[in-house]
DNA sequence: CACACTTACGATATTCGTAAGGATT
DNA sequence: AATCCTTACGAATATCGTAAGTGTG
């Protein structure tokens, strides 16, 4: 490490403003240093580099054969340092960036869609990556680094994972307007049994959760298929009705379809946010996080 | 000038070495420093930065998202420092670089080839430019910065020069061997009164030399020609005599001439070196001004 | 003699190493 | 308990600005 060069940035700029002004006193004033504390500031380059880099009386100041040298590398290194550091400030800044979230893909539809958009709108600079993929797939993102973030609607347990709630979701009952359910004053959990039944398919967190919960009460499952919107379809269809996350159905846009709290046991998922224990957030990421938990208090 | 970077390659180095090993300890050793000492060091990026560039724990250094994009920066940036202080340092160290010297062209060729020689042969990276032209001619390269150093045979007054005395050289009779001048014991310049003379032109320095010193003894001219090798070639073939400087003679390698002192009032030219007095000597120049006159002083 | 760079010098800020503290495995 | 990073702190070093010195036109 010893007979390495020292240089600071400092002193590449007073060389640089040196040679442009030929004149210490304004290159001083350029630096916003005393003229003396220029002056040592240029010796110490010279010192450093074993060489007079300026001829310099005090009528002129003029480049030495070396200093002639150096200034062809002098404002290229200072540019490039700048450069360098202006694409970091710029990350830090949030003028540039990626930040990368994982998250079911219901949850992705509704809660997570909002979010997005007002982050995007107050950061467009920052390139935003969204997984909509299973748990597991999701929980795999975040520890490989590939996503900063992942809203998962199950607890994880895990020394690897930084877990934070969010908050409940009850799962409402949903069906078509003219279903005779919807005549009584509350629909309870057993007033399900025996109903045509449309079911998301098994590696669905939703199904899982509703056959945890649901297990007690007989129903006939008419089919399971693998998107939200499908879900939906069929019940509009007249196939049969479902439970679902009371914020998806709104957004599945389908007038007919009328979704209602169940009465009886409460029934309703957790949301929680989960990053990474060991690394830290990227600037894009923390003011992602930031957004999302300050929207989730605001509603 | 505020809110500009300051960053010293010591900190480079830190950050690198840091990403390097991983582990503060072992790149604080590399680093010669102590291990807090170079945590403050790293800290101080940091600060700089805005940003964490490494998530540490007891266990762990690992980089941040805007660590990694500081890497991708940090080893260019320190290499491109190095590689400017390298050559920078190799013209200081005259592995590189370069010397330009004029002088008049007897000159070049009788004093100045073995300084050339030696001075190549003992730093072979620095190149030589050698101009051998007239006095005027060879002050005006040194005025323009075009030549590091000139050697003349006459004295320069002038502010802009630096002027430094190097030795006298007599002037010699230079005839055939068998030239019946030869028979005396000593040659005076009387003596000369009446012999064919070969001049050289009347740009030369040798010529003005000679009409200046020898204006009181009448010649016959016979010729005169440009370059010193074609005043031997005449006089080998009996043409005639001269007078020239004494060094020049054995240069010319003709066998047959013969060369010997003048009696009487001294002949002879001062040959001097001259510098800008405002530009200082590159490293490469005052290596060789160095080497002239330590070799001056052997002889 | 006026202007411009250097040197001198005391005050402030930075940086160093040693030693103690705290966290992780 | 061992390892490794951070904090604390006094000492050494560096850097600053003011003021005096020096040389050049």
């Amino acid at each position: 490490m010893n007979g390495t060069v020292n240089i600071s940035t400092r002193q590449l700029r007073a060389f640089v403003a040196l040679v442009e002004l030929r004149n210490f006193t304004r290159a001083a004033q350029k630096c916003c240093l005393s003229q003396p504390a220029f002056s040592a500031l240029i010796q110490s380059i010279e010192a450093e580099a074993g060489v007079r880099l300026f001829d310099r009386s005090t009528r002129h100041v003029e480049l030495t054969a070396e200093g002639q040298l150096f200034e062809q590398w002098a404002s290229r290194l200072l540019l490039d340092f700048d450069t360098a550091f202006v694409n970091l400030k710029d990350h830090v800044t949030l003028r540039r960036g990626r930040v990368a979230v994982s998250a079911l893909p219901t949850i992705a539809a509704t809660m997570l869609a909002p979010v997005l958009a007002e982050y995007h709108a107050a950061y467009p600079g920052v390139a935003i990556e969204m997984f909509d993929t299973l748990a597991d797939a999701s929980l795999a993102l975040v520890r490989e680094g590939r996503a900063d973030l992942a809203l998962t609607a199950g607890k994880v347990e895990h020394p690897d994972f930084e877990v934070h709630r969010l908050f409940d979701e009850p799962f409402h009952l949903v069906c078509r307007r003219d279903d005779p359910l919807l005549a009584r004053p509350t629909v309870m959990l057993d007033d399900l049994a025996g109903q045509p039944f449309i079911h998301m398919v098994r590696s669905s967190s939703i199904r899982q959760k509703i056959e945890a919960e649901l297990a007690a009460v007989p129903m006939r499952m008419v089919m399971e298929v693998a998107h939200l919107a499908t879900v939906g379809a069929m019940i509009e269809s007249g196939l049969g009705i479902s439970v679902l996350p009371a914020q998806a159905v709104p957004r599945l846009g389908m007038p007919s379809l009328a979704s209602r709290p169940l009465g009886g046991k409460p029934l309703f998922r957790t949301h929680y946010m989960i990053q990474a224990r060991q690394r830290s957030l990227s600037a894009a990421a923390v003011t992602f996080r930031e957004i999302l938990l300050a929207r989730l208090k605001r509603e």
